[in-house]
This record gives C-alpha cells, structure tokens and sequence, in this order.
DNA sequence: ACCTGAACACCGTTCAAGT
DNA sequence: ACCTGAACACCGTTCAAGT
C-alpha cells in the first residue's frame, strides 16, 4: 500500500490535479494561447483552470480577479515587446537620430502586427489595470523618453522642418499606433491591403512621415 | 370593468411592459447610452431590457443576438458620424485638397473624441460584425474614396513631395485613427497631456503631417 | 499550503405559455 | 403579433471542506 503510494505520486505528477507545481506560470500562458487564438476577450479565467487541469475556483489562489490575471499577461507581454525593441536598437547608436527614430518604429510595428493579440492587452488598458502594471508603465516612459530624445536631437543638428517637437513626437506615436491598430481591427482589408502586404505598406507609411517631417 | 379598462389602458401606455410601441428603438438608445457611461463592453442584452422595462428574453425578438443589437448600434453612431462629417466638409468645397483634407481630419477627430465609446464601436471591428452593417462599410469606403481623391488633386497640382500616394494616404488615415484610438486608451495622459488639450494637441500633430507632406 | 466542488449572482439565448 | 418567465449553459468569484 505504501509502495503503490510512492510509485503512483512521481508518475502522475503532471496529470495530477493536486498540488499543481507552478499553476500561476501556467495560468499566464494559458491566458495568453486563449488571447493568441480568439483576441484579449476570450481569456477566461475559467477556460484558463480548464488548459491547467484545475477546478474553477484555483486560479484564485494565485490571482485576486481576472483583471489581476490579465495585469501579469500584460507584464509577460510588455517584456517581450522591450526586448524585441531593445535587440531592434541594439546595433544602431552610431546611426543618426532620425534613422535610429524609424528602426524604433519598425521594431515597434513589427512586433505589434505579429502579436497583435498581445498587443492589444498592453495598449488598450481596457484589459487590466494599468497602474498595477508596474513594468508597463515604466517601459512606455522609456520609449517616450526615448522618441524625445532622438528628435531633439534631429533638431539640434537642424535635421527637422517643424519646430512643434511635441506634437512631431506625438504625430510620430500615433502613426505607429494607428498603423498597429489598424492592423489589428481589420482596417488593411478595407484598404485593399492584403495581410502579407501590410507589414511592407506599413514601412512605406512609416517612410512617409520621416521624410515628411526631415528638412 | 370596461370602463375601468379603458381608463387604466392610454395613462399606463408607456409603463405597461406589454406592447412597448417601438421596443427596437428602446434597446438602441440604451445600447447606445450604456455604451457612452461604460464603453461598448458594458452593452448587455439584459440591462438594455432592464432599461426599456421588457423581460430579458424580449430583445430577441426584435434582434437575433447581442451582436445583431450591436450591428443596430453601430450604424446609428455610423449616421451621426458621417453627419458631422460631411457638415464640416459641405463649406470647403472652394477651398485646395489639403485644405480639405485638414478639415475631413478635424472633422473626424472632434466626433472621435467627443464620442470615445461610439467610434470605438464603429471602428474597432469586434463588437459587431462589419458585413452585416451596410452603411457602416458603404461610408467607409466612401471617405477613403475622398481622402484618395483629394490626395490625387493636391499631387496633379504639384502640391506634395512623396510620389508615394497610397502610403501617404494610408500614413493620413493612420494618423488620425492612432490619434482617436490613443484618446480612447487613454494614452495622453501617459504623454502628459490633460483632457482639455487633447483636440488642440491632434490639431497640431495633424498640421505637423499635413505641413510635411506639403512641398 | 494548495486545491476541490458546490454555491451564488451574473450573462446570452431559447421556448412554451400568456395577452 | 408581442411579451413574460422559467429554463439552460455559460462566466467570475467565494468558501467550506478535503489532502
């Protein structure tokens, strides 16, 4: 009887509901497959238990709401679009400032259009509570300190025909972010833009306003 | 009795939940007005049925699902945005393409942003579906038919730099929906800007394109 | 300490029954 | 023809009880 106990217990380690090993990790990805497959609005907290092999009421244990479950897969997400946008930029600070602008973007908007679910949960804050997210709070005042840099340094050395730089910079976010969101309500097809085309049309867009906004 | 009948039956007309007069109106409005107090997500079948003082199951007779309700929503939010719209544009048709232009932008943008949560309905795609909605695609193809047209005009008279019209059209339209959509997501507070400066700081992102698109 | 399973108050939707 | 009210299958959340 005791034999059996011990046998049983490692072998059943994973299929066993009980004592679950890392639930929290594996409610957050489950969530996020759940946002990958049907958009932020089909992660529940209960179809979430399901993928986990746990009753409904577990996942309470480890997050206070579904909003609190959310808020970490905003967290997993934020870091993965940083790190995308940080590789992105790695190789380029000998660039010029207006150059290293447009590799922010593209990183930006790659990211965004190949994990627009995701992206959605970081930028529409519907989903979670934004000031409970610390790491996404501080990651967009990075990149918004960021942008402003690299444009007052366009400035500086006199690269820019606008002398608005708060609104060039926010003009320059919001091209991005439409372009994004765009993606991301199903705008392009609209536009007559089919999917394998957008991210190339998104460059060219994102081409415009640089060249637009250079002297 | 009879003549008790016909005395109770016109004074309890309206709070009578039996024969409503026009049930289907009803639910629109409340749709309509609990979708500006919490955003398209607080549209419930119930609580719109709740407000027209009909039992739960009565909506369904007038629409197939929540989603029908809300295709109902959108084109009338659809309807009063084209409104405003074409309005703005009826006095300026003296005035150059990108003249026009700025207008068709302000125009969208001041509907935008005083009604968040019905443009939210209307452009973000998941609350209803966008094939069903007639209106809803007919005006859509129709601005992006103008903003074509008049990028064309403003090119054949040699008024703008990039050769590339399709991306500067498409950069234009980004602009102004990454304009409304950062307003709806509440990301102008992140970039320190208060409610009351949103409109004049989007005017200014948009004369920033608008002049850099310019010769 | 961590999870189960029943419970409660919601929601969308259906359907027989009422007027 | 139009609406009621009970029902069903969901969901988020709580909580006593199990291990």
């Amino acid at each position: 009887m005791a034999m059996a106990k011990s046998v049983k217990k490692p072998s059943r380690a994973a299929a066993s509901p009980y004592h679950h090993g890392d639930l929290r990790r594996a409610l957050i990805d489950a969530a996020l497959a759940l946002a990958a497959e049907g958009g932020p609005s089909a992660v529940s907290v209960r179809e979430a238990a399901r993928r986990a092999g746990v009753s409904p009421g577990a996942p309470f244990r480890h997050f206070d709401s579904r909003e609190a479950l959310m808020t970490a897969v905003a967290e997993e997400a934020q870091q993965r679009f940083r790190a995308e946008i940080e590789a992105a930029l790695a190789g380029a600070v000998a660039e010029g400032p207006l150059r290293q602008l447009k590799l922010l973007g593209m990183a930006y908007l790659r990211w965004a259009m190949r994990n627009p679910a995701h992206f959605e949960i970081i930028s529409t804050g519907r989903w979670f509570d934004h000031d409970a997210a610390v790491e996404v709070s501080r990651d967009n005042a990075d990149a918004i300190a960021l942008s402003e840099q690299l444009l007052a340094q366009a400035a500086a050395s006199g690269q820019l025909r606008s002398v608005d730089l708060k609104a060039t910079q926010i003009a320059g976010r919001a091209l991005v972010y439409g372009l994004a969101r765009m993606n991301i309500d199903r705008h392009f097809l609209r536009w007559g833009v089919q999917p394998e085309q957008v991210e190339r049309i998104a460059e060219q867009a994102l081409d415009v306003f640089i060249g637009g906004i250079a002297r």
